[in-house]
DNA sequence: CCCGATCGATGCGCGCCCGGCATCAATCCA
DNA sequence: TGGATTGATGCCGGGCGCGCATCGATCGGG
């Protein structure tokens, strides 16, 4: 059967056309090498080297096999190398499932501190609501997720990635645009634009709650999933509407934002999910830079 | 020092996920494939395999590794299939050096039975003549050659290729045309399209030869290398030529081709030589081809 | 023309390693 | 809780791969 230490043999002799010179190359004598060749020329049922006491030679078969010697043995190095590299956290692939609303300032944060931390990981990056980030998690088909809360299941660990401010979303040319900072009573009978409260349930049930405990009623006049959506309502004039402070970042003409004056000035949480147990030293590497990020 | 058998054994046990069936299916036992596994991961320095006495599974870089593992093991086994093909001659390439004029129909006679008979045989063509041909067989930059005779260098074999006949090429407008056959002897004095006595020194010292030994003295009015250009001039009436019968397949309109009467019937030869010594068993297969192949 | 040097092949003996058997230890199921 | 399953480990025997010594062929120099 055929053996890595063949090929060694075959490669160095087929290079140095000389059984001494390959022998000390390989750290060893000249007459076992002599017998590692005839054993491999008797695997392979063909003579590879044409040799006399006086010369060696390669046949046209050992001609075509020696390069293909070559690459087998580059690649046994390589796959080790990749092997250790993927053990370390250094290399491989990691599929990253992230909502919309992650992809507008975090996740190119995340990406970029990625490739600067780990040159050979790829990044396979799917967009995809929470609930569905959740289930492909769990099936395998994505390693991790930029999920929003809750990030209860038995099943996944999770970490706090980020923790962002809530701001107000105003049309340039209404009143409360010149304001410099605004508060959810400003919101009071206003039109307004929310979210809606399956397909963008996170941001809905935390808008909802903010203004509930507030004790404030504005004027619902839509209910949208994506926050370039509802941004362009409020650029229509349509009305105000809140959106995470990320948002900004989509530099929409015509909307201006406003701090927003909250208890709690940093509610919308956006977390790192991964498979409980998953031994993927990816997921340790990510979290470790995670947990270097500077805030945004 | 990693070793087929360790990835044998990895890409085993890492399909069936279970040592013991793993093991049968290597024909061993279980316990050396146990200590197959270790070594190899003591080799790597890297846990490939997650394992409890109820279960197997695959670490991230188990899961990396297997692919490459799996490939080294099939590029291994296609090498030594293909080294013995190229052993047997039924595989590899061929470097083949061929004169202009064997390319109007000996050539593609012997590429076409070439393929057939020989499938995973490439054939290399290069166009030379005979002169560059002997030199470059010599260097070792081609393996083979059509060349012109004489083939008596110490350091090549050739045997006969082809024994063509010489045929008369004439303006179809001209009284000479409308003849079934024609002798040497109706060439004397008649305007002549002649060989270059160093560019196409095979052609012009045999025809040369012909026209001498008969007597004959046409009246040369040019000198050319290729045998298009000859054929070119005599469509323009310049005159007659003398040319190997396979430049019929050249179909010049308005040149007829017409049997030439000669002692010798088959005067121009074509030669297939290589290296003396050479072991290359495709040069046996290409003269053994040669030798069935049906005469033209 | 012969002798010595070179170099690959071969005989031989030793030691290591690999494979198999028996068994252990952990885990799961009933 | 006991038996079955399964991977790990202790142990032993045989084979093989290594190195040493030597052979045989070939080439070059005197």
């Amino acid at each position: 059967m055929l053996d890595f230490s063949h090929l060694r043999c075959f490669s160095a002799v087929a290079e140095e056309l000389h059984f001494g010179r390959a022998a000390s190359r390989l750290n060893m004598t000249q007459p076992p090498l002599s017998r590692q060749i005839q054993v491999l020329e008797r695997v392979l049922d063909v003579q590879l080297l044409d040799r006399t006491s006086r010369s060696v030679r390669l046949t046209a078969a050992g001609r075509s096999f020696l390069p293909e010697a070559q690459r087998i043995l580059r690649l046994a190095e390589t796959a080790a190398h990749v092997t250790r590299q993927v053990a370390a956290g250094k290399a491989g692939v990691l599929k990253l499932g992230f909502t919309a609303a992650s992809a507008y300032d975090f996740l190119p944060r995340l990406v970029t501190a990625c490739r600067a931390a780990l040159p050979d990981v790829t990044l396979s990056l799917r967009e995809m609501v929470t609930k569905d980030q959740v289930e492909e998690l769990l099936a395998g088909r994505i390693d991790a997720a930029l999920v929003r809360p809750p990030t209860t299941h038995p099943d996944l660990t999770a970490v706090r990635a980020l923790a962002e401010p809530i701001v107000a979303a105003v049309p340039a040319d209404h009143p409360l645009a010149g304001r410099e900072r605004l508060a959810l009573s400003d919101f009071q009978a206003e039109p307004f634009i929310a979210y809606a409260p399956h397909e963008a349930r996170y941001f809905h049930d935390l808008v909802v709650g903010l203004l509930a405990e507030a004790g404030v009623q504005p004027n619902v006049l839509q209910q949208l999933t994506q926050i370039h959506s509802i941004l362009a309502l409020v650029r229509a004039g349509l009305g105000l509407a809140l959106v995470p402070a990320a948002a900004e970042r989509l530099r929409f003409e015509g909307v201006v934002f406003r701090p927003l004056v909250l208890a709690q000035p940093r509610p919308a949480e956006l977390f790192l999910a991964w498979r409980r147990g998953d031994d993927d030293p990816l997921i340790g590497r990510l979290v470790a830079i995670l947990a270097a990020l500077p805030e945004g």
